[in-house]
RNA sequence: GGAGAGGUGGCCGAGCGGCUUAAGGCGCCGGUCUUGAAAACCGGUGACGCGCAAGCGUCCGGGGGUUCGAAUCCCUCCCUCUCCGCCA
């Protein structure tokens, strides 16, 4: 959600975004709804001004002349009711339109519609690609079946396709790497949390993935409830219909979440291997800050330096890029993608999202904080009674969140990164003490 | 899951159809007094909407109803607590 004034004031602005991030929002008919509401709102005031005074009377008023009296507010007491139909539904379908529109991305976020148009800011680390091993290069689907890491075909038995089980090394790898993403977040002062992973759909309108994407979101309808695709929506909405206080600002929060995706509008891509699946486990920060875009865009730059420490401790290549308008999605002011180096994908893929909202979604949330009153200059003690009133005042924080690490799809550059000659898989030093001290994952003596 | 009790401002808590523009207390802020502080006393102390403003209105868990008028009565949903049952 956005400030419905910037609307009004400078609809071309929000118009333009509209084109930007390829959204289709009849900007005009919301403005002419939101004055229609207006319109309403004053009538209403002015009716029930009235028949508050009219209350105040009748109950003054001598016992006979009661019934006139109460008899006279009929017709007001109809319009009211007629006033606050319209307005309901007035209010409801504007709520729907704002529901809708889009946060204004950062004046320099590339404009464009398509990965093309995304910026590469950096690349770390060496590519290899699947000439240089020196010897027959093997995917990860490979090295799954011969080391016996995954089962795939199991796991669609139990749950169809997109699902998979993990197993021995390949199980041990995936909790090592969470494990180790948490220790790192850990020693940077994000508080970690345990979260729901089912959660009232408030939450998932809150954090924005409601309405335009609810065909990605697994329901459970008869409660009202959602599996989330990522603690982003837990940890973003813990504080909703709070005030927080200035000083406890920024909020640093690290989860641990599975997460459950549908898929839906993939449907035939990436349907092998541990690419594209329906749930997996992911390690995510969040930042809750004060609204100043200063602030909340160092918080953005820090939140994607921790991650990319992760990956330089798993020793994998990866680039940065900055997301373009057309691929940010509707509430994003900012966004950057760590894309990791995959071997047999022969690409950097995505494997970590950072994205600062600004008050997109504390808005929708009604996430807000009050702000400290400045303090008097030590020891003026008439400090009060000359210096003006110094009000707080109320904001919307902002918000913003990064992938640490989201397993098993960082499994593949790793496993397929660390392929060795003999078939086995070395084991990254940063991860050996989460391995029980294992260096290389080799195949089971049969 | 069964039975009962509740949900009121930052917190506690009164109110059970119209002197409530929500009592009282605690907390917090400012002031008086004081070298400073404490105590005491005085004053202030919510959110949201409309309006240039004065101001007006909305909000007593959510929604609906009764009424000239609802925190107060009725219906319904949600949540919390207590006891019982079940249970990792």
């Amino acid at each position: 959600m956005i400030d419905i004034k910037v609307i009004r004031e400078e609809p071309d602005r929000v118009k333009k975004a509209c084109a930007d991030k390829g959204m289709t929002v009849d900007i005009d008919h919301l403005l002419s709804i939101d004055a229609r509401r207006r319109e309403l709102e004053t009538e209403f005031n002015e009716l029930r001004h009235q028949q508050r005074q009219a209350g105040e009377k009748i109950a003054k008023a001598p016992k006979e002349e009661k019934a006139v009296l109460s008899k006279e507010m009929g017709p007001i007491r109809d319009r009211i009711k007629a006033v606050e139909e319209e307005r309901a539904s007035v209010d409801a379908e504007l709520h729907e339109l704002m529901l809708r529109v889009p946060q204004v991305p950062h004046d320099d976020a590339p404009v464009g519609h398509g990965d093309e148009s995304n910026v590469e800011l950096r690349k770390v680390g060496e590519p290899r690609r699947k000439g240089d091993f020196g010897f027959e290069f093997k995917d990860h689907l490979a090295l799954g079946e011969s080391l016996g890491l995954f089962d795939f075909e199991r796991g669609v038995k139990l749950a169809g396709s997109r699902n998979y089980v993990l197993c021995g090394a390949g199980a041990m790898l995936h909790e090592a790497v969470l494990r180790l993403a948490w220790d790192i977040m850990l020693r940077r002062d994000f508080v970690p949390l345990t979260v729901p992973v089912l959660v009232n759909e408030r939450l998932m309108v809150g954090t924005g993935f409601f309405p335009l994407h609810r065909d990605e979101v697994y329901l459970a309808e008869r409660d009202n409830q959602c599996l989330v695709g990522t603690a982003e929506v837990p940890v973003t909405g813990l504080h909703c219909d709070e005030i927080l206080s200035e000083d406890e600002l920024p909020k640093l929060y690290v989860a641990r979440s599975t997460c459950f995706r549908r898929e839906a509008g993939a449907a035939g891509r990436d349907t092998r291997g541990l690419y594209r699946v329906h749930f997996m486990d992911k390690l995510e920060q969040v930042v809750l800050c004060k609204a100043d875009p200063e602030e909340s865009a160092k918080w953005h730059e820090i939140i994607l330096l921790n991650s990319e420490d992760v990956l330089q401790a798993l020793e994998l290549p990866y680039r940065v890029v900055e997301v373009c308008t057309g691929e940010m999605g509707q509430g994003k002011y900012r966004m950057y993608d760590i894309e990791t180096w995959m071997p047999s994908r022969e690409s950097y893929s995505e494997t970590h999202s950072a994205s600062s909202f600004h008050d997109f979604q504390a808005r929708r949330l009604n996430l807000r904080y009050r702000t400290s009153p400045p303090v008097a200059a030590a020891g003026s003690r008439t400090a009060g009674k000359t210096g003006r009133k110094v009000k707080s005042e109320i904001h919307f924080c902002h918000t913003l969140n990064n992938t640490v690490i989201a397993s098993p799809r960082i499994l593949i550059p790793l496993v397929e990164t660390n392929q060795n000659a003999d078939g086995s898989v070395s084991i990254p030093q940063a991860l050996r003490p989460y391995m029980q001290g294992m260096e290389r994952i080799e195949a089971p003596a049969s």
